[in-house]
RNA sequence: GCGCCCGUAGCUCAGUUGGAUAGAGCGUACGCCUCCUAAGCGUAAGGUCGCGCGUUCAAUUCGCGCCGGGCGCGCCA
């Protein structure tokens, strides 16, 4: 995993079991960098987290290890105990520089681990209605969603991400309904959007182009006849927009799965079923309760009407089912914040068939919100008052846009100024980590003809030590973030490493024909440094330009 | 009213299973290109970490109570 601090532990735990007989997991050592250079460059709290198990002062105990550490002089050249009991460790540079060799050899790879050991892991993610372009609020869930799905691959989890296509509900025959009325208002006659109806721009697109495809061949037809029409022609083209935009965007689904498809295969009626066998459901009011109180919620939910029709609930439950049914571990969905309030009844619902606790995952995602002209920009698909995804990536960028929001924690309320995106698009840190990178080729490009390094004694500055211990953090950062599906700490990294790059080339000149010893080895630094931004650049969706 | 989330620099946000003097970007002030890309580097100013109590050797971090903001509380989806 990490080089450096897995050695470190092992003497850490070696020297604590000579000296008191005691033994420590690897898990409960802490190692960190500490921020001030004086501390060394590890440290350990150890010595504080046993005070109490060993009924020892944190000092008496630091000091009484110090002497095994000393043991270690090819590794571990200085140690120092400071502060209420901290450990600093000083430790030999060349073993330091071993992980360029590391990186250098993995190329693409560096960073990859197995700490998901293979775990099949669904991801399900944006999920918008196919009623309406995509707008900047599903941004974040998208650049969210699709880091997190690099990050977890890359950390060994086997992840399938999927799209849930609500296309069975009445909020498809809305659409289907504005459509008919758009392309009769295209063929000239004058037909109101229905009230619960459709009013964005993007239906009179789609209008438009049923118009020229087929002229004014439904105006004869009645208009219930031809609804399914509209039904089916407005959804694939809806589905159709929502791909090609996620896309652009960078983002690809391994699956799409329609809402529709989960009735046709009969698995909702099957579910409820099942729900009844398991004594999960009662009947009331001449409707079916299924009872998620047992599960957490606040109040148990309908699942079957008493007009016969299920609530959305019914169908999302079948749906989660069958990914299990389909050899998922583990199911995560993210979900805007806005339908918090649903997650335990969805849970409930899994719950009530036998699935565990932590099977089911799933992460709120806090609103974007929206401001335009100062004040608050609220969308909506139905007034059809919203900016499109699409325009604000081609003005601003898909790099600017997705580390815009990747950068963010999930749960951080945050403000998107739309008047402000474009403008700020260059102020984004984005480039700041892009210019580190291009910075790198142009060096890589101006010592192509140095020799390779195959030693790296002569890396001893303080800015080249600073740059190998974060380089060697890489595999560490990129478990953690997988793991707990942040990918805004890859973010952290990512401009960290930057301005270490950018400190480091404001003080050492790596080409030196008068040092071409010096300088080949610094190539190799380099070269590591590319490796290591381009991989944690590419977690994120975002491009490694060679030049800018 | 109940539930979930948030409150850290002028603004947008980080803060590593609780750790040493709380950080970054933007903005502000002043320096730095005869040298590998100045989309950069360096220095400085800027904070009662919303408020209070508790747990701990140690709290921005954990617990409780307030205050302020966002969202949700349908046999809609």
């Amino acid at each position: 995993m990490n080089l450096i601090e897995n050695k470190l532990k092992t003497i850490i735990i070696e020297a604590i079991d000579k000296t008191f007989s005691y033994q420590v997991n690897m898990d409960d050592v802490v190692i960190e960098i500490p921020k001030d250079k004086l501390h060394g460059d590890y440290a350990t709290n150890i010595a504080m987290r046993l005070a109490k198990q060993l009924k020892q002062k944190p000092m008496d105990i630091a000091n009484a290890l110090l002497p095994m550490f000393l043991n270690n002089s090819d590794f571990i050249t200085n140690v120092e105990i400071a502060g209420p009991g901290f450990i600093n460790f000083t430790l030999c540079n060349e073993r330091l520089a071993d992980i360029i060799t590391v990186v250098l050899k993995a190329q693409d790879d560096y960073g990859r681990s197995d700490s998901g050991k293979h775990v099949r892991v669904n991801l399900e993610y944006v999920s918008a209605n196919p009623t309406g372009d995509l707008h900047p609020g599903h941004a974040r869930g998208a650049a969210m969603g699709d880091s997190v799905a690099r990050l977890m691959r890359f950390a060994g989890f086997d992840v399938t991400s999927e799209y849930y296509v609500n296309d069975a509900g009445n909020q498809i025959n809305n659409m289907a309904l504005s459509l008919q009325a758009r392309y009769f208002q295209r063929c000239g006659v004058d037909t109101p959007i229905p009230d619960d109806g459709y009013n964005g721009p993007d239906l009179i697109a789609i209008a438009d182009k049923l118009y020229l495809e087929e002229g004014s061949k439904y105006l004869s037809i009645d208009k219930e006849e031809s609804l399914p029409f509209f039904r089916s022609y407005g959804l694939q083209e809806e589905l159709n927009k929502l791909k090609s935009d996620l896309e652009l965007f960078r983002v690809k689904y391994d699956v799409w799965t329609s809402e529709q498809s989960i009735y046709d295969r009969d698995l909702v009626a099957k579910v409820v079923q099942k729900l009844k066998d398991a004594d999960m459901t009662y009947e009331f009011e001449d409707a079916l309760w299924l009872k998620t109180t047992l599960f957490g919620d606040d109040k148990d939910r309908v699942i079957v009407r008493s007009n016969g029709l299920y609530t959305y609930l019914t169908p999302d439950i079948a749906y989660h089912i069958d990914k299990f049914e389909r050899g998922f571990d583990r199911l995560v969905d993210f979900l805007g914040a806005d339908h918090h309030g649903y997650i335990n009844r969805l849970k409930a619902g899994v719950l009530a068939l036998g699935y565990n606790k932590d099977q089911i995952e799933i992460d709120i995602i806090q609103m974007a919100r929206m401001i335009k002209d100062g004040a608050e920009f609220k969308m909506s698909k139905r007034t059809g008052k919203a900016v499109a995804l699409k325009d604000l990536i081609e003005e601003a960028g898909v790099d600017a846009v997705r580390y815009y929001f990747a950068n963010r924690a999930a749960d951080t309320h945050m403000d998107f100024d739309l008047d402000m995106a474009v403008k700020q698009a260059n102020d984004n840190p984005v480039y700041y980590a892009q210019y580190a990178h291009a910075r790198v080729c142009s060096i890589l490009r101006s010592g192509k003809d140095y020799p390779t390094a195959s030693f790296y004694d002569g890396l001893n500055h303080p800015k080249e030590i600073d740059l190998l211990k974060h380089i060697n953090e890489f595999p560490v950062v990129v478990s953690d973030a997988a793991i707990t599906r942040q990918p805004h700490k890859i973010c952290n990294y990512i401009q960290k490493l930057a301005s270490m790059f950018h400190s480091f080339y404001g003080e050492c000149k790596v080409l030196d024909e008068d040092n071409v010893v010096l300088s080949q080895q610094r190539l190799a630094l380099v070269s590591a440094v590319k490796i290591t931004l381009k991989n944690a650049l590419n977690l994120i969706g975002v491009d490694a330009p060679e030049r800018m």
